[in-house]
DNA sequence: TAGTTCGCATACCGTTGGTATGTCAAAGGG
DNA sequence: CCCTTTGACATACCAACGGTATGCGAACTA
């Protein structure tokens, strides 16, 4: 057990309460439309505290979206390993992936004002060292072991993983309950032309 | 002909200035870098005139992507219609998509800033009016004859959307020359899958 | 226990999107 | 042809926002 200064928890818990209502107040309203004015008088404190925590409201956000990325990744990964085949890991795990992207602070922080914000390289930078890692991965050992076609990853891992973000989006603005899935058929027999 | 006052043809060439100015802005540097200040700066006129004509900047980034969006439909559609075959209107039309967003205007303007600028209901509004309504189209078509296997449109329709709008984001930031080739032959792949 | 650190509050600033008002030339009726 | 009205802007201004500089008191340290 880590032995923490009074002092040391009290800034953890600082940081903590500002990540959860920045978190909370960005999923619901959007970035831009969020002041920190707003932000550090939910969390009871003030911008003196906030900016003694993070550098800019933009480096909040990340940290916002590393926390969620975070999440996502391991709900898939989770998920995936519960499967023992390398293909049903596959499939459960992008079934997984469109679940967890259903949840509005996903959708709102990572899927849309993630790339505006942070700008688009360094959101991709986040993704791929979280959740898009574990469908690149699968791939790639589903490719080694012959049962999905030999070819090139990245761009296989990018057409999956945009198909998949556009249509959670989607599904959330969708009223018919039908239509996850309609989704997850529609993704199935993609995942399914892959193989060899 | 259409007779126009010398007040209307004025109207349309300052409003015209703004937006080819504030297109160019917004690309380059992404709608939240760009100030009011600077777009009017290099319009060559005021504050005064661009609220004369938007009401606000969202609704001059609106009208911006609006001219983008109506862009990339055209150049989609243009290149579909010169096909014969149905099923070879549908490649064509998403190669020549994935072609068209690799401008840098479509690429911040269109599929990173709009869905945070208008939020994702209104920018599907826009993509679903004018790219992706051929793509829908298309599928609708090639299902009526039998040639993919029947199923929703609209679920497979953001499935491919969202995979080629991701793609086209990754090919710019690639170095590779080669993984466009790659990133053709993938979606080629997928495509593939549809027929019946 | 004296001095230092540090977590945070207070006070302040420049810039930004947005508005209210002024201005002057073109349009239009008599 | 003139007089009034309209409309396409320019000017001046404002509140709010992100960000910074400084102050302060409690917790650590020697």
């Amino acid at each position: 057990m880590t032995t923490r200064s009074q002092r040391a928890a009290q800034r953890e818990q600082t940081r903590r309460t500002l990540l959860r209502e920045s978190r909370r107040l960005f999923a619901a309203h959007g970035y831009a439309a969020v002041g920190l004015a707003e932000i550090v008088r939910a969390a009871g404190v003030t911008k003196g505290a906030l900016y003694h925590h993070f550098d800019s409201k933009a480096e909040l956000f990340r940290a916002v979206l590393e926390q969620v990325q975070q999440e996502v990744g391991e709900r898939v990964a989770a998920t995936a390993d519960a499967q023992d085949d390398p293909w049903a890991q596959l499939v459960a795990g992008c079934h997984a992936f469109l679940a967890a992207s259903a949840d509005p602070d996903v959708q709102q922080i990572m899927l849309i004002d993630g790339p505006a914000v942070l700008g688009w390289a360094e959101w991709r930078t986040l993704d791929e060292a979280t959740s898009a890692r574990h469908l690149a991965e699968a791939l790639t050992t589903l490719m080694a072991a012959g049962t999905i076609v030999e070819q090139p990853v990245a761009p296989l891992t990018r057409l999956l993983s945009g198909a998949m973000n556009e249509a959670a989006l989607w599904l959330a603005a969708s009223a018919d309950p039908g239509d996850l899935a309609a989704t997850q058929a529609a993704l199935s027999r993609l995942l399914e032309s892959l193989r060899a």
